[in-house]
RNA sequence: GGCCUGUUGGUCAAGUGGUUAAGACACGGCCCUCUCACGGCUGUAACAGGGGUUCGAAUCCCCUACAGGUCACCA
């Protein structure tokens, strides 16, 4: 049974990197049938943020990441709060110190800060490595703060990943690191592979920001005897400016991607193609589609560069793919803003405009022009490919009112009807009439439908009166 | 600075020794068209550099450069 975890510190925000983490988590464990867990790292007491893990939860709920076990999930590996979790992970350590693995340390930060050599190597020097049992027991008793650190052992240590292959590192390279800290909260380090050996994880998914502390944690699986995971460990996702994202320089968070109008859907599918390819070409996937098709095999090594054009696209495209009574309800509320005429049929022009955006805030730039005619000038019936002028702008207009007023049926069939056969008696080109009319009732150089739409779409009275209102334009400008 | 990893068009990204080096976004052109958009067609544009290995290297090896990561009582 596949098993994978999303753990997350409730430290802010998530960015896109972190979502896309938590992506491929449920992804490889959907993929398999297996499960998807939530886990709190809140063992830096200092950097929690108030309400960090409530907006978590809201990001996965709203990119469709239902997690199978959690906080607020249940499941039978609780806590999944690592704070609640304290003394499982005392007591591992003092298992390791038992075994002579672990060791407690009782240097201070003045002597630990003595030993850094300016180039952001400060290995510990081992001076608590071998304090007698009576030593150790005599500070605890004294109440000198402690810490317990791991003993590393010398040699090499190797690790596949799946993604980046094999990886030797020297044991050297390592720290006797910290595995309780003097608040008696477990390192991060030690929390994690505790409870991923306790709640069975068998895929770790993670940026490769951990791929060099991998053999850290190695050590302490083997010092457990414990079983190592399988390793996934993520290439970056950089800004625009080719740095890591981070919640610190205020990079894109899913909830400013929400709020700036991208559906959950389209952020969610493309940021499963950042990092991933599918083995054919296909670049729209629903959820449910991404989970059957995704494979450890399209993981790519190296990091890419989120592109908001791109996620722009892909809007559209989701929009455009769009079920026409879905987008209605979606852009309802933004076309009762913008078009408060009553005859109008809102669904039309939700119609009318669901091919032509990217984001529901682009509607009322869209339909602006149906509630009021805008000022525009006479110069917009100039169109040189639609071979018009002001003057034969003018004679179709004062035609097509004389037309359209005696037109007993006003429905889009109809004034098609209607309009054609007057382009056809005045042996005109089509642009010549069309244009003058789309012009007269939008006032804008383009409109989200052609001439007889906008006619059927405003209705009879406001046809007409735009229309005389582009003649008088045209008689004025002519003067 | 040590260690680890990466480097294919502006961006995403196929490619695993022999290809005219895919495709998508963006950009330009054309077509379609009742304007615009959609759609269709098309164009510009890439294997970081240098050495090897090989009949043959984007693909394998080495060096260099650049980028990122990591070296915390942060996660």
């Amino acid at each position: 049974m596949v098993r994978t975890r999303y753990a997350p510190s409730p430290t802010g925000y998530m960015h896109i990197g972190n979502l896309r983490t938590a992506l491929y988590e449920y992804l490889i464990a959907k993929r398999y049938g297996g499960i998807f867990i939530l886990r709190i790292e809140d063992t830096d007491r200092n950097r929690e943020v108030y309400g960090a893990v409530e907006k978590i939860r809201q990001t996965l709920r709203t990119a469709g990441l239902a997690y199978d076990e959690g906080p607020d999930a249940g499941g039978e590996f609780g806590p999944y709060v690592q704070s609640e979790r304290v003394e499982i992970y005392m007591r591992h350590a003092q298992e390791l110190v038992d075994k002579g693995k672990a060791y407690y340390c009782f240097c201070d930060k003045k002597r630990l800060e003595s030993l850094d050599d300016g180039l952001g190597n400060s290995k510990y020097d081992r001076r608590c490595l071998n304090l007698s049992k009576e030593e150790v027991k005599r500070n605890l008793d004294d109440g000198i703060p402690w810490v317990i650190r791991q003993l590393i052992p010398e040699g090499d240590t190797a690790f596949v990943d799946q993604v980046y292959g094999e990886i030797t590192i020297s044991n050297s390279e390592l720290d006797d690191q910290i595995l309780i800290k003097s608040d008696g909260m477990p390192t991060y380090n030690f929390a994690n592979v505790v409870d991923d050996h306790l709640m069975l994880i068998t895929h770790v998914v993670r940026g490769n920001e951990y791929l060099s502390s991998t053999p850290k944690y190695n050590l302490l699986y083997d010092a457990f005897g414990w079983q190592i995971p399988t390793y996934i460990h993520l290439p970056l996702i950089l800004n625009e400016k080719g740095e890591k994202l981070s919640k610190r320089r205020g990079d894109a968070s899913f909830e400013d991607l929400l709020e700036a109008g991208f559906l959950p859907e389209a952020i969610v599918n493309c940021i499963a193609l950042l990092g991933w390819s599918p083995s054919d070409n296909q670049e729209i996937f629903s959820l449910e589609e991404l989970s059957r098709s995704f494979d450890l095999k399209g993981l790519s090594k190296s990091p890419s560069t989120f592109d908001v054009t791109k996620l722009t696209w892909m809007n559209g495209e989701y929009f455009r793919r769009m079920d026409p009574e879905k987008f209605y309800e979606l852009s309802l509320g933004s076309l009762k803003e913008s078009v408060k005429l009553k005859s109008v049929d809102l669904k039309k022009v939700a119609e009318l405009v669901q091919p032509r955006i990217n984001f529901i805030h682009e509607i009322p730039a869209l339909v602006d022009f149906i509630d009021a005619l805008p000022e525009y000038d006479a110069s917009l019936y100039t169109h040189k490919k639609m071979k018009t002028n002001s003057q034969n702008s003018l004679e179709s207009l004062k035609k097509a009112l004389q037309a359209l007023e005696s037109l007993d049926c006003w429905d889009e069939q109809s004034l098609h009807a209607r309009i054609f056969k007057l382009i056809e008696e005045l042996g005109i080109k089509n642009g010549q009439m069309l244009w003058p009319i789309r012009t007269a009732l939008s006032g804008k150089p383009s409109s989200p439908c052609g001439a007889t739409e906008l006619c059927a779409l405003l209705g009879r009275d406001l046809s007409l009166k735009r229309l005389r209102l582009g003649i008088e334009k045209l008689i004025s400008c002519s003067d």
